[in-house]
DNA sequence: AAACCTTTCGAAAACGTTTTCGTGTTGAAA
DNA sequence: TTTCAACACGAAAACGTTTTCGAAAGGTTT
């Protein structure tokens, strides 16, 4: 076993001071030319490579960026997290992944635990339970220590920091739009209970739509799925009893879900009732039919995300104090669920 | 901005040394009880917290766990993670996450980075031009280092280490023999090309299940796929021409190609054609016809890697040498997408 | 009063770096 | 010969911990 050669290996059996060895790898003139490819050799035959937690401690810097996030087994975060990998790679920055499960609590510990010392900054977003209790005082706390946040896609205008989102109620009021325009009348809406911050706008986006073409809000159409195991009931009885034309989902479960449900039913998809959804995942793309949806490009995201927070870091000369919320846009992507 | 608070600091304020700061908080019997309290009061006032890197240098130990995948846009590397970082957080530990993109430079620059003191060991899959490349002095060298390694998924046999896979020749084996119970007699394969581990193992169980049973291997029944983008031709030849009457695919993308260009050419699943895949995504049970597949279960395997990686850094007690490969059993789930 | 324990605390080393400052040696200028 | 600059290198501090060891102060036993 060859353990990890250190500065004061290599000055010991050198016999030369510690100082000397790390100059001479970092190219100091203070060193003779002699002495420096002499330890250089050594170093390089040695294979050393500087220990980044004794250089973190001197720096006061990681280079590593936090990322706290509800569940990694979701093509969204999942597209974000490759996003955000990508621009801290190429930096130079390594990123440690925790979820929080929707908890609160875990959000909580997970951002203390890291908070002290472990990263230079976080990329988050909100767990459900968080929304709810609307609780922030661990995300006030670390921003307060000086440390940067960068908020997406379930934030908060509760606490002041960047932000990366998409504009979710003008998305879902286009996408609810093309519904209208193409002479549907009776649309449903799927979508989750209130709290959860994007699917209330994605909520208000479809009224704001029906609205503006005057066209009553109908509450027997909205559906609010609190839980996706058991929620075939009341949209079998969108679908079956209330007989809606056009259905907007506010994700991809909850589109094709309805999908599934209608075809049991007997009622094709897109000829008996059309169908978009939100988020271009794996599912709109392969299911079948496939899948009309609003696509909310996760890479670009992640990459601004972390970009945002790089920069913060980087510039660190004296707090800028002035946050800005990025509007990543979105488009509609009509597939196979939808006729016009 | 409220800084973090040292033990240095705390020690000033309170005049005493920082050695007695210390032992105070960590209720050493060496300190009496009057100074012990009035530390620890003053320390939570200030919300002291250690400095993790701190800890980490003078320990030795970071507590964090690297994990090394080819890609996290991919519902099996995300429950892996997922189940990973379960119990890596059961035990305290972090994981940091580094993405090879399936390049063989990407890996070897991650994990050398990472290895120099940023985590404790590392659980990987191999990327595809590793496995192609056949090199793997990047983990022997880490290996060597006193550092420990799990693999899971995509392995070799040429590293020493811990690993954790599924019996695919096996898995695979079993779906083949389920469509051939199910009196299929033309049954195609669609796989990868052969340096992909896993891709090599579950052809060789198709094989070895048509052997089983006395049946030819006819080549025109097996498609290698190098590029998903592409692969639409010898998909529909396989289907159109060749006429195959059942088809094993080696994933679930592969899988659902296949039902979507039998539907193009008239062809219902599972009445005219019946499909099994490999994996349980959110492909194979939302699209439709849900796709009856060979699953893996992604959490499990994450798991148990993390459980051997952990278990071989707390014994640490002079290396055991004596590795372990854990077999995850998997099942075939049967759906819609094959009639018997 | 000498010898010895206990109790309570501090100094210092250690982890592996980088960097500032000081110092000894050389050669050249005065 | 003295003075001074340039050169080449080392000592030490700093980052924030934990831990070993030593030591002072007080009390108890002979």
């Amino acid at each position: 076993m060859r353990k990890k050669v250190t500065l004061k290996q290599i000055a010991k059996e050198l016999d030369v001071s510690i100082s000397t060895v790390s100059k001479s790898l970092r190219d100091s003139h203070e060193i003779s030319e002699d002495t420096r490819l002499k330890v250089q050799a050594f170093a390089k035959l040695y294979n050393y490579k500087p220990n980044n937690i004794a250089l973190s401690l001197k720096n006061k810097k990681t280079k590593t960026i936090g990322i706290i996030i509800p569940e990694i087994v979701h093509h969204f975060f999942a597209t974000v997290i490759s996003g955000i990998e990508q621009v801290a790679n190429e930096n130079g920055y390594n990123v440690i992944v925790c979820l929080s499960d929707e908890s609160f609590d875990k959000e909580v510990i997970n951002m203390e635990l890291l908070a002290n010392g472990s990263t230079d900054g976080f990329i988050m977003s909100l767990s459900k339970e968080t929304q709810q209790k609307k609780d922030f005082h661990h995300i006030q706390e670390i921003i307060s220590q000086g440390m940067p946040v960068v908020m997406f896609d379930r934030i908060t205008n509760d606490v002041f920091c960047d932000k990366v989102i998409i504009d979710d109620q003008e998305a879902a009021s286009n996408a609810v739009q093309f519904l209208i325009n193409s002479g549907f009348k009776k649309i449903g809406l799927i979508t989750t209970v209130d709290y959860v911050s994007v699917g209330k706008l994605r909520t208000d986006g479809y009224k704001k739509a029906l609205l503006a073409n005057n066209i009553q809000i109908n509450e027997d159409l909205i559906v609010k799925i609190e839980d996706i195991d058991n929620c075939s009931v009341k949209i079998e009885n969108l679908i079956k009893n209330i007989k809606c034309d056009a259905i907007f989902a506010v994700n991809e479960l909850f589109a094709v879900t309805a999908i599934k449900i209608a075809a049991k039913n007997n009622l094709k998809v897109p000829d008996d009732i059309s169908v978009i959804g939100f988020t271009d995942g794996i599912i709109s793309q392969f299911s079948t039919p496939s899948i009309s949806t609003v696509s909310q490009n996760g890479i670009k995201m992640g990459r601004k995300a972390a970009q945002m927070l790089i920069d913060r870091l980087e510039l660190e000369d004296e707090e800028d104090e002035h946050y800005k919320t990025e509007i990543i846009e979105t488009n509609l992507i009509i597939r196979e669920s939808t006729k016009s």
